[in-house]
DNA sequence: TTTTTATATTGCAATATTACGATAAAGAAT
DNA sequence: ATTCTTTATCGTAATATTGCAATATAAAAA
């Protein structure tokens, strides 16, 4: 075993799940964050804003990439990395219609 | 290694990236979503619901609770498990505001 | 052309996760 | 008291993740 039973679930909540457990590392959380706060996306200074190794932080990246939630475009030797704002904005509708869904029925339980 | 490097990361990065972490896997995504579909948090079918073992469901019930994600109490020998809505609404927040910065700098890169 | 700079890939060790059979625990039903 | 129902825990195999040193790649600068 040790492998995700992705069969028995619908895509779209393998979906969700994928692009959650790809953030769900706390250096991803802080690359994710790092590229909405700076202005210009020039990223090669990411390695140095996490106390992680070169190649660590490269995964990290691939990861995030893999999930759709970066994107990178090359710039000479250089990498431009920047958030996909429509990954976000599906992960933003999705928790803000559960919240919604919870709000209608208002702690009917526990 | 293999061991996530918390201190390197803010209290608030950890604490984002436990939640995402316990929503990064299909059986728990489907898990929420049930619970926020049934009404009244009666949760023993979970494992009906899903196609996995008894054991295999407990334990993604406990990394959701374990998160605060979810919440249970005893009734008689049943578990009552639902949603903790303060968590979610927490991650909506989180990703609300992102959107909102994002949308602020719109598409300056890439 | 050689060196520097920026990033990716490979290989590997340490650790974590996923899944489940077997079993335990504890209240409910008979 | 015994059996049923519900859920948790233990043990364990298969697999995935994390992190990094070493190395590769490729464009820029010297």
């Amino acid at each position: 075993m040790g492998a995700t039973k992705t069969e028995n679930f619908t895509d779209k909540q393998n979906a969700i799940a994928t692009l959650t457990k790809a953030l769900g590392h706390p250096a991803r959380i802080a690359i994710i964050e790092y590229l909405i706060k700076i202005k210009d996306c020039i990223c090669g200074d990411i390695v140095n804003e996490l106390s992680l190794a070169q190649p660590t932080v490269s995964q990290h990246l691939k990861e995030l990439k893999n999930a759709g939630l970066i994107k990178g475009s090359i710039e000479g030797n250089a990498i431009n990395y920047c958030i996909d704002e429509k990954t976000i904005a599906l992960l933003q509708k999705y928790f803000t219609n559960m919240s919604t869904k919870l709000e209608i029925k208002k702690n009917k339980c526990c």
